[in-house]
DNA sequence: ATTATGCGTATCCGAAAGGTTACGCGTAAT
DNA sequence: ATTACGCGTAACCTTTCGGATACGCATAAT
Protein backbone atom coordinates (compact mmCIF):
# COMPACT_ATOMS: atom_id res chain seq x y z
CA UNK A 1 0.00 0.00 0.00
CA UNK A 2 2.59 2.92 1.35
CA UNK A 3 5.51 2.89 -0.91
CA UNK A 4 8.81 3.34 1.63
CA UNK A 5 10.70 6.41 0.62
CA UNK A 6 14.33 5.30 0.58
CA UNK A 7 16.16 7.99 1.80
CA UNK A 8 17.24 7.95 -1.49
CA UNK A 9 14.36 7.91 -4.30
CA UNK A 10 14.97 7.62 -7.77
CA UNK A 11 11.75 10.28 -8.91
CA UNK A 12 12.93 12.94 -6.58
CA UNK A 13 16.15 12.91 -8.37
CA UNK A 14 14.50 13.29 -11.39
CA UNK A 15 12.88 15.73 -10.38
CA UNK A 16 15.09 18.58 -11.13
CA UNK A 17 15.37 19.88 -13.99
CA UNK A 18 19.66 20.15 -13.61
CA UNK A 19 19.55 16.97 -12.76
CA UNK A 20 17.71 16.18 -15.62
CA UNK A 21 20.36 17.68 -18.05
CA UNK A 22 23.32 16.14 -16.54
CA UNK A 23 21.74 13.13 -17.42
CA UNK A 24 21.33 14.16 -20.86
CA UNK A 25 24.78 14.69 -20.94
CA UNK A 26 25.93 11.47 -19.61
CA UNK A 27 23.86 9.71 -22.37
CA UNK A 28 26.52 10.02 -24.73
CA UNK A 29 29.09 8.74 -22.81
CA UNK A 30 30.88 8.94 -18.89
CA UNK A 31 32.25 12.45 -17.88
CA UNK A 32 34.21 13.86 -14.90
CA UNK A 33 33.23 16.56 -13.16
CA UNK A 34 34.96 18.99 -14.73
CA UNK A 35 33.46 19.24 -18.28
CA UNK A 36 29.81 18.32 -16.67
CA UNK A 37 29.84 21.85 -14.90
CA UNK A 38 31.13 23.42 -17.73
CA UNK A 39 27.68 23.14 -19.30
CA UNK A 40 25.90 24.87 -16.93
CA UNK A 41 26.00 28.49 -15.49
CA UNK A 42 26.19 26.96 -11.70
CA UNK A 43 29.35 26.38 -9.60
CA UNK A 44 31.20 23.07 -9.33
CA UNK A 45 30.17 22.73 -5.98
CA UNK A 46 26.48 22.81 -6.56
CA UNK A 47 26.94 20.35 -9.45
CA UNK A 48 29.22 17.84 -7.28
CA UNK A 49 25.93 17.53 -5.03
CA UNK A 50 23.40 17.29 -7.93
CA UNK A 51 25.88 13.91 -8.83
CA UNK A 52 25.76 12.75 -5.34
CA UNK A 53 22.29 12.85 -5.13
CA UNK A 54 22.13 10.68 -8.53
CA UNK A 55 24.68 8.65 -7.20
CA UNK A 56 22.81 7.99 -3.86
CA UNK A 57 19.67 6.99 -6.16
CA UNK A 58 21.87 5.03 -7.98
CA UNK A 59 21.45 6.35 -11.43
CA UNK A 60 24.48 7.48 -11.88
CA UNK A 61 28.19 5.41 -10.44
CA UNK A 62 31.53 6.65 -9.79
CA UNK A 63 35.02 5.79 -10.81
CA UNK A 64 37.86 7.30 -9.59
CA UNK A 65 40.81 7.91 -12.39
CA UNK A 66 43.38 10.07 -10.92
CA UNK A 67 42.60 12.95 -9.68
CA UNK A 68 39.18 12.89 -11.67
CA UNK A 69 35.88 11.47 -10.75
CA UNK A 70 34.13 9.95 -14.11
CA UNK A 71 30.29 9.64 -13.24
CA UNK A 72 28.20 7.28 -15.79
CA UNK A 73 24.68 6.17 -16.18
CA UNK A 74 23.41 3.22 -14.52
CA UNK A 75 20.71 2.42 -16.66
CA UNK A 76 19.24 -0.40 -14.88
CA UNK A 77 17.89 2.16 -12.18
CA UNK A 78 16.18 4.12 -14.59
CA UNK A 79 14.12 1.21 -15.06
CA UNK A 80 11.87 1.82 -11.93
CA UNK A 81 10.49 4.93 -13.50
CA UNK A 82 9.96 3.22 -16.55
CA UNK A 83 8.00 0.40 -14.46
CA UNK A 84 5.91 2.86 -12.98
CA UNK A 85 4.55 4.97 -15.99
CA UNK A 86 4.19 1.63 -17.63
CA UNK A 87 0.97 1.09 -15.36
CA UNK A 88 -0.07 4.12 -16.51
CA UNK A 89 0.68 3.64 -20.49
CA UNK A 90 -2.08 1.50 -21.52
CA UNK A 91 -4.72 4.73 -20.19
CA UNK A 92 -3.66 6.40 -23.67
CA UNK A 93 -3.02 3.48 -25.38
CA UNK A 94 -5.75 1.18 -24.84
CA UNK A 95 -9.01 1.55 -26.46
CA UNK A 96 -11.48 -0.39 -24.31
CA UNK A 97 -9.46 2.26 -21.79
CA UNK A 98 -10.61 5.35 -23.86
CA UNK A 99 -14.48 3.68 -24.23
CA UNK A 100 -14.16 3.50 -20.08
CA UNK A 101 -13.46 7.27 -19.77
CA UNK A 102 -15.96 7.81 -22.36
CA UNK A 103 -18.43 5.65 -20.38
CA UNK A 104 -17.29 7.36 -16.79
CA UNK A 105 -17.76 11.50 -18.15
CA UNK A 106 -21.32 10.15 -19.39
CA UNK B 1 20.25 25.06 -23.32
CA UNK B 2 17.38 23.89 -22.82
CA UNK B 3 14.38 25.63 -20.21
CA UNK B 4 10.77 24.63 -19.96
CA UNK B 5 10.73 24.91 -16.55
CA UNK B 6 7.07 25.92 -16.24
CA UNK B 7 5.54 26.83 -13.04
CA UNK B 8 3.95 23.72 -12.66
CA UNK B 9 6.28 20.68 -13.79
CA UNK B 10 5.34 16.91 -14.63
CA UNK B 11 8.28 15.20 -12.61
CA UNK B 12 8.40 17.64 -9.67
CA UNK B 13 4.66 16.74 -9.76
CA UNK B 14 5.49 12.97 -9.50
CA UNK B 15 8.44 13.04 -7.21
CA UNK B 16 6.36 13.24 -4.11
CA UNK B 17 4.99 9.56 -2.69
CA UNK B 18 1.82 10.73 -1.48
CA UNK B 19 0.85 12.08 -4.83
CA UNK B 20 2.36 9.14 -6.34
CA UNK B 21 -0.39 7.49 -4.57
CA UNK B 22 -3.26 9.37 -4.76
CA UNK B 23 -2.56 8.99 -8.61
CA UNK B 24 -2.54 5.11 -8.05
CA UNK B 25 -6.22 5.42 -6.46
CA UNK B 26 -7.42 7.63 -9.59
CA UNK B 27 -6.64 4.69 -11.59
CA UNK B 28 -9.36 2.71 -10.80
CA UNK B 29 -11.75 5.86 -11.36
CA UNK B 30 -12.59 9.14 -10.87
CA UNK B 31 -12.97 10.30 -6.87
CA UNK B 32 -13.80 13.04 -5.17
CA UNK B 33 -11.77 14.69 -2.51
CA UNK B 34 -13.56 13.06 0.71
CA UNK B 35 -12.61 9.71 -0.34
CA UNK B 36 -9.32 10.15 -1.78
CA UNK B 37 -8.24 11.85 1.42
CA UNK B 38 -9.75 9.03 3.52
CA UNK B 39 -7.13 6.65 2.07
CA UNK B 40 -4.03 8.80 3.68
CA UNK B 41 -3.11 9.77 7.19
CA UNK B 42 -2.66 13.17 6.23
CA UNK B 43 -5.30 16.06 7.21
CA UNK B 44 -7.77 16.62 4.09
CA UNK B 45 -6.52 19.72 3.47
CA UNK B 46 -2.76 18.20 3.13
CA UNK B 47 -4.52 16.30 0.10
CA UNK B 48 -6.30 19.18 -1.43
CA UNK B 49 -2.84 20.87 -1.89
CA UNK B 50 -1.21 17.84 -3.28
CA UNK B 51 -4.30 17.57 -5.63
CA UNK B 52 -3.98 21.28 -6.75
CA UNK B 53 -0.36 20.57 -7.31
CA UNK B 54 -1.33 17.52 -9.75
CA UNK B 55 -4.18 19.83 -11.19
CA UNK B 56 -1.62 22.31 -11.98
CA UNK B 57 0.40 19.99 -13.65
CA UNK B 58 -2.39 18.91 -15.78
CA UNK B 59 -1.80 15.59 -14.54
CA UNK B 60 -5.67 15.75 -13.39
CA UNK B 61 -8.55 17.34 -14.41
CA UNK B 62 -11.33 19.11 -11.68
CA UNK B 63 -15.26 18.39 -12.38
CA UNK B 64 -17.52 19.99 -10.08
CA UNK B 65 -20.58 18.41 -9.17
CA UNK B 66 -22.76 19.75 -6.63
CA UNK B 67 -20.23 20.55 -3.37
CA UNK B 68 -18.13 17.26 -4.68
CA UNK B 69 -14.98 18.09 -7.02
CA UNK B 70 -14.17 15.09 -8.76
CA UNK B 71 -10.81 14.32 -10.21
CA UNK B 72 -9.81 12.31 -12.93
CA UNK B 73 -6.68 11.29 -14.39
CA UNK B 74 -5.29 13.41 -17.77
CA UNK B 75 -3.13 10.40 -18.82
CA UNK B 76 -1.84 12.32 -21.94
CA UNK B 77 0.23 14.31 -19.52
CA UNK B 78 2.08 11.53 -18.38
CA UNK B 79 2.94 10.68 -21.73
CA UNK B 80 5.70 13.67 -21.21
CA UNK B 81 7.48 11.04 -18.80
CA UNK B 82 6.73 8.33 -20.50
CA UNK B 83 8.96 9.74 -23.48
CA UNK B 84 11.29 11.12 -21.84
CA UNK B 85 12.46 7.60 -20.12
CA UNK B 86 12.09 6.90 -23.37
CA UNK B 87 15.09 8.45 -24.43
CA UNK B 88 17.06 5.93 -21.78
CA UNK B 89 15.24 2.66 -22.78
CA UNK B 90 17.63 1.77 -24.91
CA UNK B 91 20.68 1.94 -22.72
CA UNK B 92 18.94 -0.96 -21.09
CA UNK B 93 17.30 -2.70 -23.80
CA UNK B 94 20.10 -2.22 -26.82
CA UNK B 95 22.46 -5.19 -27.25
CA UNK B 96 24.85 -2.67 -28.73
CA UNK B 97 24.67 -0.03 -26.52
CA UNK B 98 25.10 -2.92 -23.74
CA UNK B 99 28.42 -3.53 -26.21
CA UNK B 100 29.59 0.00 -26.01
CA UNK B 101 28.91 0.00 -22.55
CA UNK B 102 31.18 -2.94 -22.39
CA UNK B 103 34.47 -1.10 -24.19
CA UNK B 104 33.95 2.11 -22.40
CA UNK B 105 34.75 0.10 -19.04
CA UNK B 106 38.07 -1.61 -20.39
C1' DA C 1 -34.66 28.71 7.72
C1' DT C 2 -31.24 26.19 9.84
C1' DT C 3 -27.84 22.95 10.05
C1' DA C 4 -24.50 19.80 8.14
C1' DT C 5 -21.09 18.73 4.37
C1' DG C 6 -17.49 19.11 1.06
C1' DC C 7 -13.89 21.67 -0.20
C1' DG C 8 -10.62 25.54 -1.17
C1' DT C 9 -7.62 28.94 0.91
C1' DA C 10 -4.95 31.62 4.37
C1' DT C 11 -1.63 31.38 7.75
C1' DC C 12 1.89 29.40 10.22
C1' DC C 13 5.80 26.24 11.05
C1' DG C 14 9.76 23.09 10.76
C1' DA C 15 12.41 20.61 7.44
C1' DA C 16 14.41 19.96 3.09
C1' DA C 17 16.18 21.79 -1.30
C1' DG C 18 19.39 24.13 -3.93
C1' DG C 19 22.70 27.53 -4.39
C1' DT C 20 27.23 30.02 -2.90
C1' DT C 21 31.95 30.57 -0.92
C1' DA C 22 35.83 28.72 1.85
C1' DC C 23 38.67 25.07 2.60
C1' DG C 24 41.42 20.72 2.56
C1' DC C 25 43.07 16.60 0.57
C1' DG C 26 45.04 13.69 -2.97
C1' DT C 27 47.12 13.52 -7.58
C1' DA C 28 49.60 15.58 -11.54
C1' DA C 29 52.69 18.64 -13.50
C1' DT C 30 56.99 21.52 -13.28
C1' DA D 1 59.90 20.21 -3.65
C1' DT D 2 56.59 23.24 -5.22
C1' DT D 3 52.83 24.51 -7.53
C1' DA D 4 48.54 23.69 -10.02
C1' DC D 5 44.42 21.04 -10.52
C1' DG D 6 40.16 18.25 -9.69
C1' DC D 7 37.02 17.33 -6.54
C1' DG D 8 34.35 16.50 -2.15
C1' DT D 9 32.63 18.62 2.04
C1' DA D 10 31.42 22.10 5.52
C1' DA D 11 29.09 26.14 6.71
C1' DC D 12 25.80 29.30 5.57
C1' DC D 13 21.69 31.48 3.49
C1' DT D 14 17.21 31.86 1.16
C1' DT D 15 13.36 29.66 -0.97
C1' DT D 16 10.31 25.94 -1.46
C1' DC D 17 7.80 21.98 0.40
C1' DG D 18 4.65 19.48 2.97
C1' DG D 19 2.26 19.31 6.92
C1' DA D 20 -1.36 21.27 10.52
C1' DT D 21 -5.26 24.24 12.00
C1' DA D 22 -8.70 27.90 11.37
C1' DC D 23 -11.93 29.79 8.56
C1' DG D 24 -15.41 30.88 4.92
C1' DC D 25 -18.28 29.83 1.08
C1' DA D 26 -21.50 26.97 -1.63
C1' DT D 27 -24.49 23.27 -1.84
C1' DA D 28 -27.34 19.62 0.33
C1' DA D 29 -30.13 17.92 3.82
C1' DT D 30 -33.60 18.64 7.52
Amino acid sequence: MHRQAAKSDVFRAIADPTRRAILEHLRSGPAPVKSLAAEFAQSRPAISKHLRILHDANIVSEQRSGRERIYRIEPATLREVDDWIGGYRSMWQDNLNRLKVYLEQK
